[in-house]
RNA sequence: GCUGGCUUAGCUCAAUCUGGCAGAGCAGCUGACUUGUAAUCAGCAGGUUGCGGGUUCAAUUCCCAUAGCCAGCUCCA
């Protein structure tokens, strides 16, 4: 019987039992290895799967996400199969792949090492060349549990003992027979490129508690040019390290008193203020007013918070006169403290209260890193306080705010999740239903694309993530807006209506930026210590030839100073050359060289420290160009 | 917190495996050079080898403990 299988649009014919790959075989012979797998509405559809009637379906390629998702599945049995090869008495647990690869996880009494890559990876080369089928089999639970309890599999048949299903699928690749849902690809050789990139301890299901296995991570791309694509960009990446960056600009440090607590040098503190001072103006611009609450409060305000119970394994607490205080691991209750000191009315709202605040959070020693991860970190935090009736509006306007802001730091690429209520949670099922449903139509109204994260939101309420692409593709979370009807009940917050009556306002909690560190270092990696002139910590070097013109450049720096712009200059008795060395190397903005001609004259010559371009300008010149430079990234 | 690795001059790294006087480059200081677009030359100084124990005639090196850092797990702004 001929079967006839609409492709992308396209009506192909075909025999009954045969599968999409001879259809490709027949058809479109030279798209071997492009096409992985296909879609028929959700559902994944090998290619070697025999088809018995009339479809309709779309090719997944290589170049798609999900296809490359398939892709590096399969690699990872290919690593298990090599793996199994070379160290027989390794058990296997789980092989998913990652946004950037794929691991597995392996139980085994060899310790591996990165020597053993070598070695792994030209086992997996053999493999691939020999194009071995990925066999699927459908089998009952019962007979695959005994078939994996035979072989001592354990963690594969613990996994089985909890599928709900009649039957489970086993996938075999050469001698190994794998439990997996798949899809995937139809055989080895469509791997064309592969690397395996690290090793690290993985507990079993991520429990501590449980077994400490061994995992191995790799990746795989649809050919050699991306995978060497993307071992570029993990270079490009360690290039751009805030840890390295910072400390070769002398902007932050962390030193052995202090874990997870970050020092500020000078450097890194025109950054940090450049940022809070604009940060200052465009939340007054946008009807924002601040406060600053403190950062030791009495014990009792975070039980009537919740914190206690739900966050005090990352608070710091201490005593004052006897009496237990905890260190604030958020703003929220201490803001509340200042809205219920007095009576609101309904005119007052929304009520917009922004809080640049200090908070300690005491994360595991093993989770720190650089500024991305501290112990002690300021919020650029607000509470806005409003009717239910304009939780939406609010909520519109706060993504707007937050996409200005991106933009103003040079990210433009920004995406939204939405987390919704967690195991852990306080406040009923009718708050947290309307919190959620006011978080989506908000969205919706938008017409922004979200993810739904479940279960991610905060003990208090769901809330909108925002997440922003830096210069090398990569994702970080920093915006967040949460809808909160809880604590606002616990406080016992009113505002008095137009009613005359009392009424429970709404509390939005916001931050933009997220944490001013952590955002510090991710425009550190984003620009690569190459900031915008108006963040830039030192704007203008001043590079003079000879002694003879020391005087002439003190003067300029003093001109230009008065305007508030930040200029040194190097005094030191080097060639020109030498001194521009060290200026690129300082990621200086710009350079200001002055010789004979310029003194002269009474003119600059500047360059952007990073290009080749020379531009000789009167003084009044080179303050326009700094100013206009200021307005260009703002 | 867990697993593994690392910690040597201000910085980047040798010497550690196989125990035997701890060594470079850059930065610093001094002097000379007065310089026109990615490193001028010479000299000087710089160290209880993270901290604490142990083994040894002898420990930067081996062992134990501890702190910090790095990678990953888990968590997360």
């Amino acid at each position: 019987m001929q079967l006839t299988i609409n492709v992308n649009g396209k009506e192909y014919s075909i025999e009954s039992g045969k599968s999409l790959l001879d259809l490709i075989k027949q058809y479109i012979p030279n798209a071997k290895y492009g096409i992985i797998a296909a879609r028929e509405g959700d559902k994944l559809i090998e290619l070697t799967t025999p088809i018995g009637e009339n479809k309709s379906v779309e090719w997944v390629k290589t170049d798609s996400s999900e296809g490359i998702a398939i892709l590096r599945h399969s690699t990872s049995h290919i690593m298990a199969l090599a793996v199994k090869r070379l160290f027989p008495k390794t058990l296997v647990a789980i092989g998913p792949s990652t946004d950037d690869g794929f691991y597995y996880d392996f139980d085994s009494e060899t310790r591996f090492n990165e020597e053993d890559f070598t070695k792994i990876e030209a086992e997996m080369q053999k493999i691939i060349d020999s194009d071995l089928p990925f066999v699927r089999k459908e089998v009952s639970k019962a007979e695959a549990l005994a078939k994996f309890k035979d072989e001592g599999e354990i963690y594969k048949a613990e996994i089985i003992g909890e599928i709900d299903a009649e039957t489970v699928s086993l996938y075999t690749t050469g001698e190994f027979v794998d439990l997996c849902r798949g899809p995937h690809i139809p055989s080895t050789s469509y791997i064309r490129a592969f690397k395996l990139t690290k090793i690290a301890g993985a507990y079993w299901r991520g429990d501590e508690k449980n077994k400490m296995l061994q995992r191995i991570y790799g990746t795989a791309f649809a050919d050699s040019k991306s995978l060497k694509a993307y071992l570029t960009m993990l270079e490009e990446a360690k290039e751009r390290d805030h840890r390295k960056i910072g400390k070769e600009m002398g902007l932050f440090g962390f030193y052995q008193e202090g874990p997870g607590f970050p020092f500020w040098k000078p450097n890194g503190m025109v950054l940090y203020n450049g940022i809070v001072d604009y940060w200052r103006r465009i939340h007054r611009q946008n009807g924002y007013i601040e406060v600053k609450t403190p950062i030791i409060l009495n014990e009792d305000l975070w039980h009537r918070s919740g914190h206690w119970a739900n966050y005090s394994e990352n608070m710091y607490f201490t005593k004052i006169d006897g009496d237990s205080y905890a260190v604030k691991p958020m703003n929220c209750p201490g803001g509340i403290l200042i809205y219920n000191d007095g009576i609101h009315s309904y005119k007052e709202l929304p009520l917009k209260i922004a809080e640049l605040g200090l908070v300690h959070r005491h994360e595991k020693s093993g989770v720190l890193h650089g500024l991305f991860r501290v112990r002690q970190f300021t919020q650029d935090d607000a509470h806005i306080y409003c009717t239910k009736e304009q939780v939406k509006g609010e909520v519109e306007k706060v993504i707007a705010l937050v996409q200005k802001i991106y933009s103003d730091f040079g990210f433009d690429d920004v995406h939204i999740e939405l987390s919704t209520r967690p195991d852990k949670s306080i406040g009923s099922d009718e708050m947290w239903e309307l919190a959620e449903k006011s978080l989506k139509e908000a969205l919706e109204e938008l017409k922004i694309e979200y993810k739904v994260n479940p279960k991610d939101g905060a003990f208090y309420g769901p809330k909108i993530d925002f997440h922003i692409k830096d210069a090398i593709g990569r994702s970080w979370q920093c915006g967040t807006i949460q809808c909160d009807f809880a604590m606002p009940e616990r406080f016992d917050m009113s505002y008095i209506g137009a009613d005359g009556k009392k009424h429970r306002p709404v509390m939005l909690h916001r931050a933009i930026l997220g944490s001013i560190e952590r955002f510090i270092g991710i425009l550190i990696e984003h620009y690569k210590g190459k900031f915008p002139f108006w963040l830039a910590p030192e704007q203008l070097r001043i590079l003079p030839i000879a002694a003879a013109h020391l005087e002439y450049a003190n003067s300029v720096k003093n001109f230009l100073q008065n305007f508030g712009f930040r200029v040194t200059i190097d005094e030191s008795s080097e060639k020109l050359g030498a001194k521009i060395k060290q200026a690129r190397l300082d990621r200086v903005h710009t350079i200001a060289i002055i010789g004979d001609s310029e003194m002269n004259s009474k003119l600059v010559t500047v360059r952007k420290a990073d290009m080749e371009e020379n531009r000789t300008l009167k003084l009044d010149e080179l303050v326009d160009f700094f100013i206009d430079l200021n307005n260009n990234t703002k």
